[in-house]
DNA sequence: TCAAAAGTTCTGTTATTACGAACTATATAC
DNA sequence: GTATATAGTTCGTAATAACAGAACTTTTGA
């Protein structure tokens, strides 16, 4: 938790998938990769693709993993994490949920000019 | 701003040069490229670098640029984003503030393993 | 011990980033 | 007008990182 920094979140939420992924498990408390291919806010994404990007929420300091058996149970820390960073994380999951209450849309790639 | 979004912002907040731009810009609400290289928290950076990443925080919507004579003049959008966005931005900013105060040290690249 | 399910690592391909060089735009001097 | 200087953008390319299929590891349960 010492090295975890503002832009190291940031540039983890700035990923559609991932800030969905903590999103649901702000919600959720646990959550897991499951099978093959997981749904995640429209798209099925392989299980490759989520493990790096659980792995990248791992690192970056969001979330904890635990394994159950052959699954892994995931989960915010977000009592260390209001802690440190105060009312960041929150107003940034809040304003991501509005967001997506206003537009219905689709996770996409982010596409620039 | 009607397609500015949650993750576009993340996204630019997570490059180490662009927050601190941008959180420069909160505080002094005007400043410009300059000359070739500048100093942005100790590290010196070409003007072209510069000049995209300040592209990136225009096409994000942070930020909004007017030319002055030979100069452009940039600053931060903050009453539209809090409308929009509540107090995300500026958790955010108080957050890298905070975590600057801390550790007092230069801006690096991010290296992940 | 074999098979199945859950995840991770490896690997090639694709897309992004960084920065020097070349280019554009504005202002001031001659 | 032409030249020159300053501010900033675009282009080209080399280094970096992301994506996803294939192969591998780990745990469980028959």
């Amino acid at each position: 938790m010492e090295d975890v920094t503002v832009e190291g979140i940031l540039y983890a939420f700035s990923n559609p998938v991932r800030i969905r992924i903590y999103a649901e498990l702000a919600v959720a408390e646990c959550a897991q990769i499951c099978s093959a291919y997981r749904d995640i806010a429209g798209v099925k994404l392989p299980k490759s693709t989520l493990s790096q990007h659980f792995a990248i929420l791992r690192e970056t300091g969001l979330i904890r993993s635990e394994r159950k058996g052959t699954e892994l149970h995931n989960e915010t820390r977000c009592e260390e994490l209001e802690k440190r960073f105060g009312p960041m994380i929150d107003s940034i999951i809040d304003a991501y949920i509005a967001q997506n209450a206003r537009s219905r849309k689709v996770i996409q790639k982010k596409k620039r000019k």
